[in-house]
DNA sequence: ATCCCATATGCCCATATGGGTATGTATACA
DNA sequence: TGTATACATACCCATATGGGCATATGGGAT
């Protein structure tokens, strides 16, 4: 019962559940995430950390950047994340999110990258 | 989207999830949620004061009982809800509270009446 | 060697959280 | 009226949590 409640309690801050959502759609660098979110890095860094270590998500360096990218390994959460996006219209925050990662290697540059 | 955290910070915590669970089989009695999970009645009480207040139990007092159930006004968890509940077998404790709530009307007598 | 960039981590603080014990309130019943 | 039962609430405490800022680390380029 205890990976349920991590499971619940990762999904429970928004910070957290920004991550994930835009995990879901694509893996993603620190930095993007940074920008996207408008969070600050350190944040972002300690929860990807919580989130690697409960085993939730998975990291791979690649050339300078550290991509981050969702371990789906339990049916139960998968099907929620696809819920929620599947409803995203209800979460302006989330779409929002979204709409600016599609834009991710644009955003990349606009950001963190060539500031 | 705090609806959203909310309701998973509600089930990240076992002793909610374990009520969510019974009550989505039955309404359910104070007494009856604290014997049949060996939880102490003033946390039991306190996480439902604190259900009710988010919105997602009510209560009805019935002689002398004040007996809480679902408000499941929201697709999403209900759907968690059953597949949770569908995978019971997969948390023993939670199996365990069903079996034991199965025989709530007895276990009423055995616990809390009749001490 | 040095600088820059991306990322991680340590420290600090305010607040939230969960649980325990004790007690208050309301209602039924003798 | 007094007692027992069901439930709620107040207070206390230890710990967890989330975020900020500063700093460390590590690779790439110069």
């Amino acid at each position: 019962m205890d990976k349920l409640t991590n499971y619940f309690k990762l999904l429970s801050d928004e910070t957290r559940l920004r991550i994930m959502v835009l995990l879901f759609h694509n893996e993603l660098c620190v930095c993007q995430i940074t920008g996207i979110t408008g969070i600050s890095q350190p944040n972002i860094s300690k929860h990807l950390a919580r989130l690697r270590d409960m085993g939730f998500v998975k990291d791979e360096r690649k050339e300078q950047y550290t991509f981050y990218s969702l371990k789906m390994e339990d049916k139960l959460f998968e099907d929620i994340l696809e819920k929620i996006v599947a409803n995203i219209e209800d979460y302006p925050t989330l779409r929002l999110d979204i709409e600016k990662s599609r834009a991710a290697a644009k955003y990349i540059e606009l950001t963190s990258m060539n500031k």
